[in-house]
DNA sequence: GATAAAGTTGACTATTTGGTCAAGTGGTAT
DNA sequence: ATACCACTTGACCAAATAGTCAACTTTATC
């Protein structure tokens, strides 16, 4: 089977794919150090000489799987927010409001791998580095269609983006914690109110 | 040597606490899956039966030497403050923006162990649930101060102290995630004017 | 000084770790 | 059909892992 860029093989990308689920998936559980090879080989169903058929070691495979899946999440929760024409501030609060999508005990797979990583290897740290600016850029792009469209008043949205994020971390981070999701949704409120105050110039 | 509580002994509790101090330093560090025992008694000076001689296993120590060096980072932080008769306010966001005793790269120590271990071991999860509980509430105890001698007005100063928290968190994280300890600062402006609303009732 | 307890030493073990590799399989193009 | 290729298989390895233990030294107590 040829590796072409765009083919239509559905099959084939299986066994990279299935080795990038269950990396993501250990790694998010267990932390990267934790998250022993032997395990993901054993939830993707792949062998050993297999996966280092697609990758060169461990940590490049923890790498382009925390990137990918990463990535596919921002395009999908945010992407869909700046499409709209209107209603940024509501689509970003509900969401927001929508802990039904959470994961209070494993926390935000974002802040997990800084943590543990960012300090102690120079590749993750790089990379969580750009995700983490990824994902406050995708905030502050709602935040400046918000004040295009006269949603927010003028104001300084990459510090108001920064903010958020923060919050937002801060705030998993202590519903995971505490064992209390409520923490989460009281701080959320908190801050969404914060943000209306950003309404009336 | 007898080990006799309040002993005014002030060797050979050398030791044990050699081996606390070391098992922070790495755990801080490398995580606790990350911190070899091998390091640990390396960094202590401490040869590995004279170590299981005070704890029963990597574990205990690891427990032990985090809950002793948060209790006292707590009771040196904020005992000071409460301690004062007025001026709480002050002396706490002048210790917010002081940020020469702050590590950046490594972030905060019970963020990390919480988002490392939480979701993984239950006897770790019992244990930072304990301390995180005691540094909100060493934050609301300073909120619940400052209303009694009217630096604040009446005010809900659990959800205060809550998203305090929360916002510290998020700022250590985010100036980790990003390498700009001016992250943290701008963060921590933020917060304080947020908290300085409540000045006014 | 005898006794016992507290503390120390470092070699040893069993297991798990990430990583290697030579031999195989099966599809595709010529 | 044959030669080539991407891909698979699983046995093997060296290093690192936490934990054990019997013998030893030091200290306190009488």
């Amino acid at each position: 089977m040829r590796k072409v860029l765009g083919d239509s093989n559905k099959m084939k990308e299986t066994t990279r794919q299935k080795l990038i689920d269950a990396t993501y998936e250990e790694v998010y559980s267990n932390g990267y150090q934790g998250a022993a090879l032997a395990d993901i080989l054993a939830k993707a169903g792949v062998h050993k000489g297999s996966m280092y058929h697609f990758f060169a070691n461990k940590k490049e495979m923890a790498l382009a799987a925390i990137q990918e899946k990463i990535s596919n999440r921002f395009f999908e929760r945010y992407g869909k927010i700046v499409a709209l024409k209107r209603g940024y501030l509501d689509e970003f609060f509900s969401g927001l409001r929508d802990i039904s999508q959470r994961d209070f005990k494993r926390g935000c797979p974002i802040a997990n791998i800084v943590q543990e990583m960012s300090n102690i290897d120079e590749d993750f740290n790089t990379a969580m580095k750009s995700i983490y600016s990824q994902f406050r850029s995708n905030i502050k792009m709602i935040f400046d269609k918000a004040v295009e469209v006269g949603e927010l008043a003028q104001c300084d949205t990459d510090k108001l983006a920064l903010f958020t994020t923060v919050a937002l971390e801060g705030a998993i981070l202590s519903a995971k914690a505490s064992g209390e999701p409520q923490d989460f949704v009281d701080s959320v409120e908190i801050l969404i109110h914060y943000i209306e105050s950003y309404k009336h110039g």
